[in-house]
DNA sequence: TGCAATAGGTACTTTAAAGTGCCTGTCCCC
DNA sequence: GGGGACAGGCACTTTAAAGTACCTATTGCA
């Protein structure tokens, strides 16, 4: 039984939905990343929701996993073609949300760790 | 306490995020729509479900409620100004969701619902 | 008179998403 | 020889999201 969707936009939701798909893949737009590396850039993300994200976002076919054979391990991820498709969108989110925080806090180091 | 962000993109996540609030909105940006329309172009979502997005979308100011003193009630929904600055980003998801589906489906009907 | 339509509210329960903790293996460095 | 970096796996638990069920009120219509 294949999965329905009553409105297209649902299956760009199966995508990119959920706590941390978009901003996995907003760091992905910068560029390759290593895990550690992204691990570092999402301070409160799991090791284990990290991984499980980018299985999923790799099955999916929007970024792909590049893995080097040597010690200590090395792994590369990075958008694909497919991957890229989705640049506008994540642009767009991510100047939204700072469009939003500057609409909502006068002080958005209030609101930025680090910021 | 005010709640911090790693990065700007998570603020619209937190508008935006969810099963249910993109779809919503994606109804909206069609044009103003009375409750039980809405419900009616989501056959799957509940009343409490949708009144409670229909709540936060509206705290969040990107959604405005009209209330018609009749009886029967009469409430309509539709985008605030703030709501429309989202535009874009809401046509690139729906945009995107529809490739999506004929990227991963020969047959589309199998995956749309009355499609 | 009893039901449908309208737009909800509220308490409770279920389920899926997310998080915790502990495990693997190898190499380097102190 | 103990600890850290690296990239995970796996079992279990917690929490937040979503769903169910039942309640309100008013009007018109058959």
């Amino acid at each position: 039984m294949v999965k329905k969707y009553n409105i297209p936009v649902e299956a760009a939701l199966e995508v990119i939905g959920g706590k941390w798909k978009v901003v996995i893949l907003c760091h992905l737009i910068k560029g390759t990343k290593r895990t550690s590396e992204l691990k570092r850039s999402m301070p409160t993300i799991t090791q284990k929701m990290l991984t499980q994200q980018l299985r999923e976002l790799e099955a999916d076919g929007v970024i792909e996993r590049k893995i080097y054979q040597q010690i200590p391990p090395k792994v590369e991820y990075s958008l694909t073609e497919y991957g890229w498709s989705l640049k506008g969108i994540l642009d767009s989110l991510c100047a939204w949300g700072e469009k939003h925080i500057e609409r909502n806090y006068d002080d958005k180091s209030l609101v930025l760790v680090e910021g």
